[in-house]
Parts: C-alpha cells; structure tokens; sequence
DNA sequence: TAAATAATTAGATATTTAGCTAATTATATA
DNA sequence: TATATAATTAGCTAAATATCTAATTATTTA
C-alpha cells in the first residue's frame, strides 16, 4: 500500500498533476521548461519532479547541464493510471492553457529560458 | 482539473485509501464500522468519508441512525481507476490485515460497536 | 583550469491538512 | 414528548507539505 499511496501521492498537488498531464503530450521536458510554465522557483519545480522520479511516475535523462523528464511508460502497471487521468484531463481549461504556454516556451530555447529565469527576483 | 485532483486527493490519504480498499470488498460499510477499523475518532472517521462523498468515490445511504458507505459504481468513468487500485492493492500486507479485522468487527452489531467507541475515553 | 551555470539539496517559513474534543443535528425509542 | 444516540460540523492543535532563498553539486566553456 506504501507504495500505491506514494503514486497517488505523486500526483495529488495542482501543480504535480500540471506536469504530468503535459508529459502526456509533450515526449519530454527539460527542468526549465517544466519552471517556466509552473512559474514557480526553480528549486520548487525541482522538488516537485524529484518525488515525482521518487515515486517511479517519471524517469528523467541528463545532457549536459540540462535533465530532461518523461512519464515511466515503461512500467506496465502505470498504464491504466495514465489512461485515466489522460481521458479525464482532456477536457480541462488548465490543461489546455498550459499546452497554449508550452508552445511559446519551446520555441525559446533552454539556454535563453534559463537565464531568464536568473534574471528574475534581481531588483 | 479541479474534479479529477479531487477525485486523486480523496484517496491521497493513507486512511482514505484503506477506506477505498476494504469498500472494493465489503459491499457496504457503516460509518461505525469504519471508525472501528482506522481506529480514530468519529470525528475523523466522518470527515474522511465526507471527503470522499464529496469527490463522489462514495456514496452514502442513511438507514435510521446508521450511515452505509459504498463505492459509487455507478459512475463509469470511475471505473478503470477503481480497477487500478483494486489490481495495486491486493497484494498489500496493511489490505490484508484490514480485512482480517474487519472479519471481527462485522460479527458485532452496530450497536454494540457504537457503544464501545462512546465508552472510550472515559476514564 | 577557472568561471559560469542547470539542477539539486538544505534550511526556513507559511499554508494545508489530519487529528482531537465539544457542540449540533437528525433519528429512534422509552 | 423527552431522552438517548449515530453522525456531522465547529473550533482547535500538531504534523505534513509547498514554497522560497541560499548553498552545494555536476557539467560546460572561456
């Protein structure tokens, strides 16, 4: 059960279940990507994706400098979860605001997106 | 988003998904019955199951005194993540053993059930 | 090899939530 | 109809968690 809950966990906050349903779409994410469109700090998105790994939902790939996150389509016994929540979603204004955001964050790439968010909270 | 995170948050509690858990089984339960099981006060026991009508997991039926609780079946779209959990859970030691307890606790009534709960706590 | 930098981790704070007791509500029964 | 009682709601406290900034780590590049 431990495990069961820490899945459900994974995906029981507004902004979790945001990255999620992106992933569902979008192959895969970098962190600043993933910053950008949650518009938090990046240690929050950070720590949201990391419980996320944690949990077995996503499985993230390092280049360089960056980490890329994608869902765990792998593990064969997410694959109901994942239906579920993709036909549920679907229908969703946030859902689709984001995939609107996420369109003019990936045309800008990692390199610029980062260093704006640098940029900000510099007064 | 708002319903399906509500939906997730319902069952993101680890008494919420035991709740869940014994319901796949036990056709019905009364609220005294589950107090019984999670060992809490009534009062908490309530609030969770309140949660969980509210997100529409559950339905209830009152009958004199005594509130039954159930799995809404009838909303299909519940269906494959009620199969998902379902599918998790049976494995569990924690699934296991509530159901061992809940054996005993189905062969008193409910009266004498709530009997026993008002009596604790008075010293 | 030193400086820059994307991401994570540490530490602090604010919000949310799970739990309790006490009060209230709705139903049954003496 | 008055009393008892199962469940809920209100009000409170303690624990969990989401967020922030600052420090650290790992990688790139000047």
């Amino acid at each position: 059960m431990d495990k069961t809950l820490s899945i459900i966990k994974s995906i029981s906050d507004r902004n979790r279940l945001r990255i999620f349903s992106v992933l569902l779409v979008h192959n895969e994410l970098c962190a600043c990507q993933i910053t950008e469109l949650l518009n938090v700090a990046g240690a929050t998105a950070s720590r949201h994706l990391g419980l996320m790994v944690n949990a077995g939902v996503l499985k993230n790939r390092k280049q360089g400098r960056w980490i890329y996150f994608r869902l765990n389509r792998e593990n064969h016994s997410f694959v109901p979860l994942f239906d579920w929540i993709k036909e549920r979603i679907k229908k969703s204004k946030q859902f689709e605001n984001d995939l609107e955001t996420l369109k003019d964050i990936l045309q800008v790439p990692c390199k610029k997106l980062s260093q704006k968010q640098r940029e900000v909270g510099i007064c």
